[in-house]
DNA sequence: CTTTGACAAGACTAAATAGTCGGGTATATT
DNA sequence: AATATACCCGACTATTTAGTCTTGTCAAAG
């Protein structure tokens, strides 16, 4: 069960970006074909099955439906591709996070985290004296340590929202902590999980496309 | 001989670039005929024949072989650079504004406004209860208008920095407000001139370049 | 020494897709 | 009135393209 990328598919990766910066779209497999040098679309189907599963790329199907969404170790000049997976909320904890299936692109310097990184739509108002309004979108990093004061996406049961997470050498010790007066600390629980950590913050309409 | 573009030229063009900014990669004729509401490909012909006749786009054959260029009237398509103008200060306006001559890429959904748009670095503390903190970037949008809360960037004298926006009835009427209580409010004057709003936040180093 | 995974060749089919043809309307310009 | 431009319809064809099938090599792992 080797999940390391292979020298193969690296070549094949960068077939793909190059051909992509040079032409301003996504190659055929004749096109794959031919700038790796094999005669066979096999080859292709193969090694775009194991990038796609290792989450180099997405590929849907149709003609040149596909699309790099990020690089493991290398840089790469083009827009990669966050998941957007939902609307979250930022005041009670209601809506569970359901996957939107739809893409976000993103900066490229982003997108070196991209692995483990995903985008939510906030709605709600109580992180608002942290500068996240409703109808802004949040960037999210998944990571296992926190410190307090970050401001993190957490589960509690199977809803997510976004709260500082706070530490404390006194009661309550360690809680979510709205950014609203009139929303209450979130007490730790064993429902609570925290999933990451808020990186980046698009201002309402600015991630959106413009009318 | 009318070269400017039309308004369902410009529907089009939108088309395309939503299409392409939440799949990754060009749509079909088809796709573009059900997003614009036509029925007939011919639609979709002419209107891509005058697109590519004025350099919106450029159209090679074969499925999906068409990418936006550039701008006609905003920037699409492409990872563009914001200028990262220097350090702006959030704690008390006491360093200049210098161009540090370095770019940082930024989303194309960003970069559609970019032509007056720039990228900050934030040193000191007076907002970080608005969620930008010491080592933050900010993204500054340019414009003229403000409301009662926005998050601005305004030069004071020849020093920058980062502040909120407030109007009231009463005194003091307004007044660029730091979100942090160990700072007072900046009263306007002459000398202060607005000049752009904070679009979205980048934590910490999450906008640098990962080594 | 057998199995498994990565990779490849070449031929084939089914489906997606571009692109054409021959019309049409509306509006503005000359 | 005549001409040009932007835009649209619906049906049709040609081609591109994805994707499958079958077979094979090689190297690493158990």
């Amino acid at each position: 069960m080797q999940r390391a990328i292979t020298e193969r598919q690296k070549q094949l990766l960068e077939v793909i970006y190059d051909f992509c910066a040079s032409s301003g779209y996504p190659p055929t497999f004749e096109e794959m074909r031919q700038n790796l040098g094999v005669s066979s679309n096999q080859s292709i189907v193969d090694l775009l099955e194991k990038l796609r599963r290792d989450g180099f790329i997405k590929k849907d199907s149709g003609a040149r439906s596909l699309a790099i969404l990020h690089l493991g170790y290398e840089v790469i000049g083009r827009p990669a591709l966050a998941p957007v997976l939902g609307t979250t909320t930022a005041g009670l904890p209601a809506e569970s996070i359901e996957i939107a299936g739809d893409w976000h692109p993103v900066s490229s310097d982003v997108a070196k985290f991209a692995e483990d990184i995903f985008m939510l739509k906030i709605s709600g108002d109580s992180m608002i004296n942290a500068g996240i309004d409703d109808g802004d979108a949040v960037l999210v990093q998944t990571m296992k340590e926190f410190v307090s004061g970050d401001i993190v996406f957490a589960e509690i049961g199977d809803e997510g929202t976004v709260k500082r997470f706070m530490s404390d050498d006194k009661p309550p010790y360690v809680y979510l902590k709205p950014e609203n007066p009139n929303y209450k600390n979130i007490l730790f629980t064993d429902d609570v999980r925290l999933k990451g950590k808020i990186i980046s913050v698009l201002k309402d309409k600015s991630w959106q496309s413009v009318k």
